[in-house]
DNA sequence: TCCATATGTATGCATATACAGGTAATCCCA
DNA sequence: TGGGATTACCTGTATATGCATACATATGGA
């Protein structure tokens, strides 16, 4: 009964295009928010993946790989990885804990410190202007974030 | 007169650690995105952005790697090297354009298409089971959307 | 026509990220 | 207490991204 059509014109081919797919728009976002903030931490030589790390180093008491990565929901892998420019800079340094020598305990250095203080003001900087982008934009981007949040929901521990 | 803090205590730190920067916040939903949407694909052989990558391909006039970059709002760079595996897996050819010998004018191949046609059909059931978890959430995914999509606004060329 | 400028791609380099597989350390139970 | 299962981490491999830079091609005047 349909009439004939080429595959391509498959709708969901158009959907994917049109800006509806739920995986590029996020991730579209992501890139955008990455080089707003990237650039605003530039001067620090941090990107946010990093300025995150430092502050949870700092943060928890115990903090270990996996620790972070699982409050960070990325793979460990990952986060080993990020570590290494880090540790080669000399703003983390790590050790095997005592108590169970297969975890890496993590540290800040006196310059790592002064490095994530600093850079967090500018991190407050480019936070402030995507708020302003949201007031120019509604209020719809407020309901992002909680979206986001519900989407993305991660418990963070307490450790 | 304010009682003496330790920067630690910065206020910046807590609030980047508590989940409301918009750059982690998007960077975490977008890395939840792609581990779903690249499972859905994964049979395929595809990843998401390599399905949208050959949609755009077959979708444009003359597909050219500026132009998908600029309508996927990336670098002209980072596309050009997204590219290889596909043209690697003969999924993609490519050829200078008779008219501007700079441009590189993409084309699917035959293997190609059937595989983005195959895929989108998987892609669709990610894309559905989104749809049914933002249900349970609630309706703040779909403003979550709506809010992407001005927050990352890209006006869709015609060609 | 010839040069300065602009445009389209590719490459070098660096981080970001995931998955698989390897190793060491721990745990737990038979 | 002797292993098998689990856990923590690392490395190999591959894609994803961006920036700076190098190159070739176009384009537009002078």
């Amino acid at each position: 009964m349909s009439t004939e059509r080429r595959p391509a014109e498959t709708p969901a081919l158009a959907e994917l295009l049109s800006g509806s797919c739920y995986c590029l728009a996020t991730r579209r976002a992501s890139r955008r928010m990455v080089r707003l903030y990237d650039a605003a931490l530039a001067e620090h030589g941090l990107t946010i993946s990093q300025l995150a790390l430092l502050a949870w180093v700092r943060y928890l008491r115990k903090p270990t790989v996996q620790k972070i990565a699982d409050l960070m929901e990325m793979d460990q892998s990952a986060l080993s990885r990020g570590l290494m420019p880090l540790e080669r800079e000399g703003l983390i340094t790590s050790a095997p804990d005592a108590d169970d020598r297969r975890k890496k305990v993590l540290a800040l250095t006196d310059e790592g410190s002064r490095r994530l203080i600093a850079a967090a003001e500018d991190w407050e900087k480019a936070q402030e202007e995507v708020t302003r982008q949201q007031e120019k934009l509604g209020a719809d981007v407020a309901r992002l974030m909680a979206g986001i949040n519900d989407l993305a929901k991660s418990e963070a521990g307490s450790d």
